[in-house]
DNA sequence: AACATTTGTTGGTTATTTCTGAACAATTGT
DNA sequence: ACAATTGTTCAGAAATAACCAACAAATGTT
């Protein structure tokens, strides 16, 4: 009793929009028949008269002409959220949500989606910064950063971005002043920053390059922070060696300011991903927002 | 492109207005299996992702929500068409077109109708009085009153109200004056009122009620005229005979201001109908008013 | 006035849509 | 851990809706 003969309503708009059941059948793309068909059914349904037809004429009775409002407003209705839709689907405009740790965020995704979102003033982009889990249905968020060594979630489509070495960084003004470095038991006589966002913050497995033989070592650590930010610049200023992710300190690195250490022994990789909910049916804009950070990672199209 | 699953929009309204597949399949009546296929289905044709599900919550897409404001808007005046048609059919209320001609109109309709009328304040009844036969379709008239021998029109419902005496009247005065008349060949040598409404207005064909003999007879005419009242005005004054409807002069002939002339001899029955054009699934308004016009005139019910 | 044309109706049949039923997976409360 | 509830999927079954063709009714044409 609440989706009975939603199309005939539709059928019986189309006929009296047009004066005629063959107009209707025309734009509806059905025989005439069926259109006479319906409106019959509609009329039994409804229990009531709703056109007298003359071969050459309609004619409405006031229950019909009262139905013909009502049908044309389901038709304008369904045609509005059809239209709507096609909107939100192909154009990119609406909001695009965007779940990302606050250090992703500024070094990585707001760079790499700079320029696009300042060519599409109709989107509006919500970040949402955060550095702990978050549920991207509770939080409606589109496109999720997650970096970790694979995804376990089986409900969720990922999308690789980059391959992210980790590695063990300091100043070079550090290591000029401590014992050198050779090889990962000769960090048992240092100091590790430790960030305790990762578990076991302490302890490294590194793979020689050369033989691939592993080492795992307990670093000794005098400072923890759950901030990346607050551990490289600790490193920067001389307190020690720290673990991060390649893409934390690109700037660093190229600057001299941070330099690796012993690059022959490789720390496990970790994969940069883009999560979305759903891997089909996705609106444009996240799709081109895809696109857009896989470009800039140089990942595969 | 316009009757595209508007069932699939009902589903979908009700599952959000639920938060629920299976609350909806329970209002719906329909199983949960049908709502997820139903969902699937429009999703699938709108190239999006209306809802996330997870099994114990909803949560809308941007889509979703823009399309679920739609699919109430559907919803919504589907009801409403149904509820004001419900009211058209079932109330009386609304209007009703009657079509007569004014003599039977003042003389019969309105009489019969009077007291139902005034019960109903919130039917507003138009009446069509017109003399020339009028479409009811192009008039909307929904009961027209036609007095003739036989209804041809199949495409129309019929009700008979009550046979209609054709009879010959005069005033006492007119008769008294004049030849005396015991058999249809005498009124050649009488005067005829005539009434060019109907056709051979001259002619007469009488059946004699005791042999059942058919006599037909040209009666002389001076005076021509299109209105009844004015004929049985002039015939009370005693200018001629006149050809009535039994129905039209009741009054004149109880009051004996006019008298029948040769009852013996029977004029053609006329039947006096109520048409619609429909049979079956009318209004309250239209079956109840021919019930009231058809227990004014002691009609079989 | 006969005629072709357009229009709506009807009945039989075919196609499509929609629903159910049962087995399953996932999540929550006890 | 277990029962309970929820949404999904697939098959087949049921119900709708479509076409086709023959027909009836009303125009307009010649």
């Amino acid at each position: 009793m609440m989706l009975d003969n939603l199309r005939g309503m539709a059928v019986f708009a189309s006929v009296v929009g047009h004066g005629s059941f063959s107009g209707a059948a025309r734009q509806l793309g059905i025989t005439t028949s069926a259109v006479s068909q319906q409106i019959r059914s509609l009329e039994k349904d409804l229990g009531v008269v709703l056109l007298h037809r003359s071969t050459r004429k309609l004619s409405l009775t006031e229950a019909g002409a009262s139905f013909y409002e009502a049908a044309k407003d389901v038709v304008a209705a369904a045609d509005q959220g059809r239209i709507k839709v096609n909107q939100l689907r192909d154009e990119l405009a609406g909001s695009l949500r965007i779940a990302t740790t606050p250090e992703l965020g500024v070094n990585h995704i707001l760079p790499a989606l700079s320029t696009w979102m300042s060519a599409h003033d109709d989107l509006s982009i919500h970040f949402l910064a955060d550095n702990h889990y978050i549920d991207m249905i509770d939080e409606r968020a589109d496109i999720a950063i997650r970096m970790s060594p694979q995804i376990k979630d089986s409900s969720v489509a990922t999308y690789p971005l980059a391959e992210v070495k980790q590695m063990l960084v300091a100043s070079p003004h550090y290591l000029r002043q401590h014992d050198p470095i050779t090889k990962p038991k000769d960090l048992v006589n240092h100091q590790l920053i430790s960030i305790d966002l990762m578990k076991d913050p302490n302890t490294l497995d590194f793979n020689s390059i050369e033989t691939g033989k592993k080492n795992r070592v307990k670093v000794p650590s005098r400072i923890q922070t759950n901030n990346v930010f607050l551990a490289t610049t600790l490193a920067k200023e001389g307190h020690g060696l720290v673990r991060v992710m390649s893409l934390d300190v690109q700037k660093e690195l190229s600057s001299g300011e941070l330099v690796e250490v012993i690059p022959e022994y490789a720390l496990p990789h970790f994969v940069l991903y883009a999560v979305t909910l759903d891997r089909d049916q996705q609106p444009a804009k996240i799709t081109r927002c895809l696109e857009v950070l896989k470009k800039h990672f140089h990942a595969a199209g």
